[in-house]
RNA sequence: GGGGCUGUGGCGGAACGGUAUACGCAGGUGACUUAAAAUCAUCGGCUGAAAAGCGUGUGGGUUCGAUUCCCACCAGCCCCACCA
């Protein structure tokens, strides 16, 4: 009896030999090409999901390639370990945030050892390290002495919950939520930290250095939204400079009003005493109004005039000038020319208010009169009533009245951009502290570099309401001032954690380090990351602030070590941080099927409380008299009432749906199913995958395969616990042909046989490594499949006596390694080969090999496949072309007439024959 | 409203402009079994008895040849959004 596969043996020997044997270590190595691939680093929030799953596997499989491709490969792993989690684990359940994530940490390092990563733990690092969070709060300092960090008072996104404020990246959806906690952000005017991430602006929406995935590069273009125009100084009927932004100068003399956002400094000032009261009235109402109100785009437009005017420079017009909130004080200059007859916007304000609409802008073969205009018009046209500018047309009137104004000095050429500096500032305890001092002598004042890390006080006491305990921990708020010695307060705001992960990747070149951030001697050998993979949801996040860290640390002078001891031939570490990415998808719910349990009239789905399914009603039978017809006209709560049988109708299901027939009467319905369809994984749907679970039935190498075959891995999909099947019966195979008994078999091997089974290894070869270089692992799962069912064959005869199979048999093993790494080592060992198969070469392709003896010449008649010949694969065209009009199924398409045209493909073995 | 992505069997998905549906799941049939599971063999795009025809969301175009390239439309998903 042969030995059963049991990966639940095998995986932990191999894994505690590889970590005992320190077989991932990796370090500098100048004889070896470098290839640094990083995979975005997990929260430690308690559990391994198989979202992790889905996005280490792939990366590690094709990481191990890379290392037996010859390159020297640092992959490594850590934590993203401050965030708010834990600190509401804390509150909830009194545990304090520091226990609660390391024992986290300790928990996942070991499920990811079971996952059978390649990473080099001795390279860990962990962001809410003191060792760690000194440097974060060094970046700090070094972006304050840079002019690149400041504090402001600003309006900024609250979190009420989370008790902090966000970041504009962090508050998502329609109605504005927190990112974290999904409630509704508010508006509160605090005294914030930022950097200068506009700054670097033009510099972030360049990719040409990188090989991103166009999809990410178009989110961070419209992220930045660079906009085109010009700034135009208006001036109050006081004296005062009024300047707006636009995009359309050449409309300047259709502008019949201005609008203020309600917090434009000017408000104030050009508010008459008349109207007075109605602005404060309206601006603290629009104050009060949450963010989801104000910005909501079918809202009504409401304002209200200021009682003051300003005169519009290039035609000494005197214009009313009005407060609104569809105004935004956060774009442009938070103060518009407001150009009714070409700007919806302006329309429906100036409609709305009466105020005058007036044309500026002709279009061909059509008059438009402000008076009667319907909508505002954007197209092309002539200028009208613009004085010496009348007659010009749109395609250059931007660029004439731009340079016009700028002669004037009335304005200039602008660019402007959407990005808004990045708010960083948190009102939350567990992150790292700001290393800022305040002094009433001396202000704002940095804490020393000597005197890193500001050390986050572990004795606190934390607050039901989330509000941060560094407010009133004596011991950390009390010290005195770096610079007079005099008695200061720190600052108690920590910073955004999207701080610590965006140089993570240095800190794993030595994350021991002491005099640096990183070793400069590590950075010149593995900097830039070579290959980067993660989530698209990080787009316009942590990949934008990564680009903005690594910027800002080159005009901060940090590079400078690193880039003297970089080899020339290596692309500049000061640019971007990551030169190749890769978004993998995301696993949903397994989409689920089931019988719906009739009992009287109920129907009850299996585990369902309220969930949308779809009833497939062509196998609904009725009993009875009563008849089933009509559509779907009602549902109450427990109550559904089915009228016309559809193919397929989607009802909300209850747990105890009662169907009814016309008449309300009860009816008894057979064989009706229902079916869920894919969703993301949540808690409340019950429809999460615990990879523990599959991995103690199946083992490692059994989930790892799966996730790597079952999808496109830029796609994702749902999970399949049928599908899961397959691999189950790829490694049992794969097992049985290394381990199991050969059958007895005599007679000398076919000489064909032999060289066809050494074919399709190469084959294999050349299908693996694309795939694996491509990210396709999907389809290099499926040729070791196929090479798999080919030595199950070859098995059954001779050619399982040859040095061909054996052959055949270490070439698979060895492309198996970086998929199922456990299960390659463990038959590597009994195929009576040396420790280790992750330390081999990856086999290499032999065309002449691969190259087949025989073809298939394809016949193809106008296009349409006609016929299949047999023939060499070294024909000649003239004897292709030949054989293929001879054939008799081919020759009854001619209808007497000779062919006008024949073609050859010699690549493809076709000829196409037009008649 | 703006921008982007995706549409191929019952399902996940293959296919440098050249044999559409590789590989796998599910399913049918048969073998083994008292039976089931597992395993093995075998069959599956659709219509048709067959011959043959039709097939990659829909409609056009380019081409000897289009799932692939171009245009328009439809559907679904994602991002942004009173952005001046």
């Amino acid at each position: 009896m042969a030995e059963k596969y049991t990966p639940q043996q095998i995986e932990p020997k191999w894994q505690a030999r590889w970590d005992a044997d320190k077989l991932y270590r990796a370090t500098i190595d100048p004889s070896r090409p470098k290839h640094y691939a990083l995979t975005m680093l997990p929260y430690p929030s308690g559990n391994l999901h198989i979202g992790h799953w889905y996005a280490m596997s792939p990366s590690d499989a094709r990481a191990r390639w890379m290392r037996m491709r010859g390159y020297n490969v640092l992959f490594p792993m850590g934590f993203d370990a401050f965030g708010l989690p834990a600190e509401n684990a804390a509150i909830q359940r009194n545990i304090h945030p520091k226990t609660w994530t390391y024992a986290n940490i300790e928990k996942m390092r070991t499920q990811m050892k079971t996952m059978g990563t390649m990473f080099d733990w001795d390279r860990e690092a962990i962001s809410s390290d003191p060792k760690y969070y000194k440097w974060t709060q060094w970046f700090f300092l070094k972006f304050y002495e840079n002019g690149l960090a400041y504090k402001q008072m600003a309006t900024v996104d609250f979190c009420p919950h989370c008790n902090t404020t966000l970041a504009r990246e962090q508050v998502w959806g329609d109605d504005r939520h927190c990112e974290r906690c999904g409630t509704p952000v508010i508006k509160k005017d605090l005294e914030q930290w930022f950097f200068r991430t506009t700054k670097y602006a033009e510099e972030l929406q360049d990719h040409s250095q990188i090989n991103w995935p166009e999809r990410v590069k178009t989110m961070q273009k419209n992220w930045v939204g660079q906009s085109e125009g010009a700034h135009v100084t208006f001036k109050t009927e006081q004296g005062d400079d009024l300047t707006i932004f636009t995009t359309r100068p050449d409309t300047l003399w259709g502008a019949t009003f201005m609008v203020l956002a309600p917090e434009h400094p000017l408000v104030e000032k050009l508010t008459s005493d008349v109207q007075r009261t109605a602005v404060a009235a309206y601006i603290d109402s629009a104050s009060r109004q949450t963010e989801i109100e104000r910005t909501d785009t079918n809202k009504e437009k409401t304002g209200v005039f200021t009682g003051g005017y300003a005169i519009n420079p290039v035609n000494n017009a005197r214009v009313p000038v009005w407060v609104a909130d569809y105004v935004l004080m956060g774009y442009g200059m938070g103060a518009i020319m407001a150009v009714p007859a070409h700007d919806e916007r302006d329309f429906a304000f100036a409609r709305k208010f009466d105020l005058p609409v007036r044309v500026v802008i002709q279009p061909e073969g059509e008059v438009l009169d402000g008076d009667t205009l319907t909508e505002a018009y954007h197209g092309d046209g002539k200028m009208v009533n613009s004085g010496a500018f009348d007659g010009t047309h749109t395609d250059e009137s931007v660029a004439k009245v731009t340079a016009w104004l700028d002669e004037q000095g009335m304005g200039h050429y602008a660019v402007n951009y959407r990005l808004r500096d990045w708010l960083i500032s948190r009102q939350r305890y567990w992150g790292a502290p700001i290393p800022i001092v305040y002094c009433a002598n001396c202000g704002a004042v940095p804490v020393p570099y000597d005197q890193l890390p500001v050390v986050l006080p572990d004795d606190v006491q934390f607050m039901p309401t989330g509000e941060s305990p560094l407010k009133f921990h004596a011991g950390f708020l009390n010290t005195t001032c770096p610079t007079c010695g005099g008695p200061a307060k720190r600052e108690t705001d920590t910073m955004d954690t999207f701080m610590c992960s965006s140089w993570y990747h240095l800190r794993y070149l030595s994350p021991d380090y002491d005099e640096a951030p990183f070793d400069p001697q590590e950075g010149a050998y593995w900097l830039p990351v070579d290959q980067y993979t993660g989530g698209i949801e990080h787009a316009t996040m942590h990949l934008m602030y990564t680009r903005f860290f690594t910027k800002a640390l080159r005009d901060c002078g940090i590079w400078k070590d690193t880039e003297a001891l970089r080899q020339p031939d290596q692309p500049s570490v000061a640019n971007e941080p990551m030169l190749a990415l890769f978004n993998q998808g995301m696993i949903l719910g397994e989409a689920r099927e089931g019988d719906i349990v009739i009992a009287s009239g109920t129907v009850e789905a299996d585990r369902l409380n309220a969930a949308s399914i779809r009833i497939v009603t062509d196998v609904v039978e009725t009993t009875g008299a009563n008849e089933v017809s009509g559509e779907i006209t009602k549902r109450t709560e427990n109550l559904l009432n089915i009228n016309t049988p559809q193919r397929e109708m989607t009802v909300e299901v209850y747990d105890t749906t009662k169907i009814m027939d016309v008449n309300g009467n009860a009816i008894t319905l057979a064989d009706l199913r229902y079916h869920l369809d894919a969703e993301k994984m949540s808690k409340s749907k019950g429809n999460v995958v615990a990879p523990d679970q599959v991995v103690a039935k199946y083992g490692a190498d059994t989930v790892r395969g799966y996730l790597m075959f079952a999808f496109r891995w830029e796609s994702g999909g749902p999970w399949d616990s049928q599908g899961i099947q397959g691999i189950v019966r790829w490694l049992n195979d794969v097992w049985t042909l290394v381990t199991g008994d050969k059958p007895a078999m005599s007679g000398e091997a076919d000489e064909a046989a032999v060289k066809a089974l050494r074919r399709k290894v190469h084959q294999t070869i050349q299908k693996v490594t694309d795939g694996l270089d491509s990210f396709g692992f999907n389809t290099a799962v499926a040729g070791l499949m196929e090479l798999k069912n080919t030595l199950l064959a070859a098995r059954k005869t001779p050619v399982v006596n040859t040095p061909a199979y054996a052959e055949a048999i270490s070439s698979m093993l060895l492309m198996m390694a970086p998929f199922t790494p456990f299960i390659a080592e463990e038959l590597w060992e009994r195929t009576g080969h040396p420790y280790s198969i992750h330390t081999q070469q990856w086999p290499v392709y032999d065309p002449e090999i691969a190259k087949a003896d025989e073809i298939t010449l394809v016949v193809q008649v106008n296009g349409k496949v006609r016929d299949r010949i047999t023939v060499p694969a070294d024909i000649s065209e003239a004897d292709a072309k030949a054989l293929a009009l001879s054939s008799e199924s081919i020759q009854r398409y001619f209808n007497g007439e000779p062919p006008s045209k024949v073609f050859y493909v010699p690549t493809r073995g076709m000829v196409n024959i037009v008649v």
